[in-house]
DNA sequence: GCCTAATTTATAACCATTATAACTTAATAA
DNA sequence: TTATTAAGTTATAATGGTTATAAATTAGGC
């Protein structure tokens, strides 16, 4: 991690230790949507010491800093997208697999809610099959 | 229960025990968007040994048979709708009250995905604040 | 009314996530 | 540099929704 990102994350109050240096390098450009677990193991290999509490905890204060989104597509089990820009996902039901997609329009809300409800965060969810997948039901 | 709708879900080979047919009428046009636990305390009430695993077999069973969605918007638990008709939903974070609103337009998937991830099923969610839970969160 | 596969039930198991509490440490200031 | 302390780490237990199990019961076709 370069310097420069480390007075970025001491400034917002985020307290930089060695095994969340290790998350967030691990996290750096990485498009994979892992999921806890994910970041647990990847971390381990060169961390043996790193706790799955420790990665939940430091991944839910990544998420109230808004450096990280926690995607709700997966419904086994959150996953995480260090890209904060506004975009979509659609899963894979068979292998999991996340891909991005670009944001959608606006949400239109029924009259009965315009101006009652206020929406905090609104996304599309996309479940189907990828290409592999589909070839190997297929085959089946 | 009316007849005419007891030989529907006979013929879709959904065997129809007391307890399913009591499950069946707590649904009908119920748009509460009820929980397992929801349902099972709605029918325990009258069919004191209704267990809760009957509620999420039977549940499931519905949702096979394309009789239920089973929602994913409420992030703590399965929330599960009798209608199937194609609509979307608003939850309120903090009372976790679920809103109808139409249907979306069509998803656009990126170049690369578009004829290579076939979508299954696909819809938006909403999170945010009902009237009564702004006004709740004002006064504190 | 019989038969059988399906359903019900209580209970245990599962698994992702959160809570707990003792120990450790990063970051600040003297 | 060192002391201070609020914050973070860790192992472990607890939580809670959901699913699996297996024995007892039953709906629906014959």
């Amino acid at each position: 991690m370069v310097s420069a990102l480390k007075y970025k994350y001491r400034n917002i109050g985020f307290k930089l230790t060695p095994q969340r240096i290790a998350i967030l390098d691990y996290l750096e450009g990485n498009t994979g949507h892992p999921s806890a677990e994910d970041i647990y193991n990847a971390v381990a290999k060169k961390f043996p010491t790193m706790s799955l509490a420790t990665v939940y905890t430091t991944m839910g204060a990544l998420r109230e800093k808004g450096n990280v989104l926690e995607l709700k597509v997966d419904p086994d089990k959150k996953r995480y997208d260090p890209n904060t820009a506004k975009h979509n996902h659609v899963i894979c039901i068979s292998c999991k697999r996340i891909f991005d997609i670009p944001a959608a329009g606006s949400i239109d809300l029924p009259d009965s809610l315009t101006g009652v409800f206020s929406v905090l965060e609104s996304y599309v969810e996309v479940r189907g099959l990828c290409l592999e997948c589909q070839t190997v039901n297929a085959k089946k």
